[in-house]
DNA sequence: CTTCGTGCAAACTGTTTGCAGACCT
DNA sequence: AGGTCTGCAAACAGTTTGCACGAAG
């Protein structure tokens, strides 16, 4: 059994909360991906499994894993303007995106805490978070030949 | 006379495109603007001298700029789902907003080169463009002890 | 005069919400 | 039994579009 699963079954009894079968059912088909799903995608997939499942069930749970801090939001410059949920990990990272393939690869780097107190010493502002999105070809997507877009990307 | 009028008008002409009042007085009040302003943002400010002016005119406008590579969008991570218009200028640069007061500050680094190398060998991806996001607050909000949202500012 | 651009209202996309019934404990 | 959660449909916010009139060249 998954971890989120057993996670939000935790905090939610705590609140009087209940662990229904399509919140498992969500939980479960998010932690199988590796890539950030939209609310679409992710309804689609657990969707196969249980036909009778509505998006705004999707919404609402992962807007719960959002007040637990067990997710994060995101949009990327697509064409369609829609978040991305990312299940958040402990440590700060940063995201690249491939531009032909919509596939996103998660990365670290610790040159970010340079910029943050670079930027804070220079406009004498506080730095909480920061974040860095990459947008390019991932491997196979260059093997393949695909072509970088016009506006490399960006909408 | 701005800039982005001289310029755009030039472009038009190429095209068979007319300068008209609402173009001019949309692109006059963008000029006037540091920060990266939203549809609404910037209509209600041009519509101070023109009420008759409507959303729609700023949008279209805004795209045309857009198509022209005199802007560029983006969705910062607030609490509304809107578009900010960032003023293109020829160097990559990145961007800072206040959690508080919302204000943009751009800023230029060149670690970011260093960033995306590392991902391109570590990967073996083709990296096209890269930009950073920080939260955090500015010098006024700080000052006057504005709270660091809870979340970060974050969505 | 002939296009191109505007205002208006309606459509559209992604997300949220009110409600009545279903389900968990 | 009681409150919580779901599915549905309708509302909502931000943005886009079709159309008929108005204005730029």
């Amino acid at each position: 059994m998954g971890k989120l699963v057993q996670e939000i079954n935790k905090r939610l009894r705590a609140h009087g909360g209940r662990m229904t079968i399509q919140r498992r059912l969500i939980l479960e088909t998010l932690e199988t991906l590796t890539n950030h799903p939209t609310a679409e995608e992710l309804f689609a997939l657990a969707r196969q499994r249980d036909p009778a499942l509505n998006l705004s069930t999707v919404y609402r749970t992962l807007r719960l894993l959002e007040q637990e801090d067990l997710v994060s939001t995101r949009i990327f410059n697509e064409e369609r303007r829609q978040e991305r949920f990312d299940p958040a990990y402990p440590s700060e990272h940063h995201h690249f995106m491939c531009t032909a393939c919509k596939s996103v690869i998660e990365f670290e780097t610790d040159s970010i805490g340079q910029i943050k107190m670079q930027f804070e010493r220079r406009f004498d502002a506080r730095v909480e978070t920061g974040s860095i999105v990459l947008y390019g070809l991932c491997v196979q997507c260059r093997q393949e030949g695909n072509p970088t877009k016009p506006g490399t990307g960006d909408r």
